[in-house]
DNA sequence: GTCTATAATGAATGATTATTCATTTTCTTG
DNA sequence: CAAGAAAATGAATAATCATTCATTATAGAC
């Protein structure tokens, strides 16, 4: 039983743990989003999370670290839900490939403060290999699913001139760029019309699907 | 002609002062490339040009306002290639759409480096309003001349269901998406295909003109 | 060639900020 | 509840870096 109570402890314990790195990296990508990454400080963290200035270095040892890690958390939460709609027995080729647009466009993914995320380590990513490599690992996924889904359609379809793989970078490459007009000028563009730019994009490759 | 030599004189200093701020901008650009804005230094500035320690001071009085000018270099440069294709009378609609997608991936357009600093400024857009004017103010450029193009396209051909303003917000995106795809793995992604990608969306929006 | 004005230098300064660690607080166990 | 362990604190430290400015170099005027 001893074992038992101790193994309690540590779980508890490390539950605790979790939960301060995770509101670490909330208290991150609030700073990033209001400050930028550039002027993003130790202090403008903890504050935010509402701790003391030593606390990134215990739960994280050091600030780069707690950037990668941020970084990670936005990716994988990105990642998981797309990999529930690729799994979905019950969803058609084109079901999937609309469930993916809806979901890209959808108040889980279109926060501002998260875009922010993205663009800041975007555009940092050419001088940083391990940014590069977290959003390289999450691009591929995207691309060999989406390129899949979309020569399905092809091969039930009358689109002799299709080519899947380059839809599928104009899919995700028109997704990105409409993710950066969402960040950048909201009052000039809505999530809504948003979402119809890209209906457009697929109705015009995918006339009998979309 | 005493007034006449005076003005020789200040226009000599004041074209190696012009000199100076162009240099220490292209080096900018260069370390913003190889290490990323946000730890870029006015050490690594000063050393890629070649310069003095204090010399940023004395031409651009502060880094902030160093990276505002070189941001505002690399936006001026791209959009007056541009405005030469829109003010170009010999060029029809088609052509000048044609003649930007071809701009937006020639060689001219398509460095690493210059986009490292797009992509780095669009990072901290949202915490900087000065760096989101400079974007918008190009931005509208583009996109109000783009929409005229695709309304031109749209009466001179059977489109009837093309809305042109929407195909303008769509071609920027997936040009800046693309854009991100070369910066980000250039590796996976050539020019020549990007360039395809565009041609894919132009056809398949316009099959009588593209 | 000398004088003056402008440009450039870089050591010194001061401000900012990541990190450390001695101390305090909180939690767990028995 | 006491003892010990883990977690959290934040003042002090150390490193980094933008900016200043006294000094030096350079170019143009006469």
């Amino acid at each position: 039983m001893q074992t038992a109570v101790t193994k309690t402890a540590i779980t508890a314990r490390s539950a605790s743990k979790q939960a301060r790195r995770q509101q670490l990296i909330e208290a991150t990508i609030q700073c990033i989003a209001r400050k930028g990454m550039s002027s993003t400080t130790m202090a403008d963290v903890t504050q935010q999370a509402d701790l003391s200035l030593g606390i990134v270095n215990l739960h994280f040892v050091s600030k780069e670290k707690l950037l990668i890690e941020t970084l990670q958390h936005v990716a994988d939460e990105y990642q998981q839900g797309l990999e529930k709609i690729y799994r979905d027995k019950t969803l058609s080729a084109p079901e999937k490939i609309k469930a993916q647009a809806d979901y890209d466009f959808s108040k889980k993914i279109i926060k501002r403060d998260k875009l922010a995320v993205w663009f800041a380590f975007w555009g940092e990513a050419k001088a940083r290999p391990t940014y590069s490599d977290i959003c390289a690992r999450y691009d591929a996924l995207v691309a060999s699913n989406l390129t899949t889904l979309f020569e399905q359609l092809k091969s039930s379809g009358n689109y002799a001139d299709i080519n899947a793989s380059r839809v599928s970078i104009g899919y995700t490459a028109l997704t990105d760029g409409l993710w950066l007009d969402l960040l950048i000028s909201p009052r000039k563009l809505s999530v809504a019309e948003a979402r119809e730019v890209v209906d457009d994009f697929l109705a015009s490759q995918f006339p009998q699907h979309f």
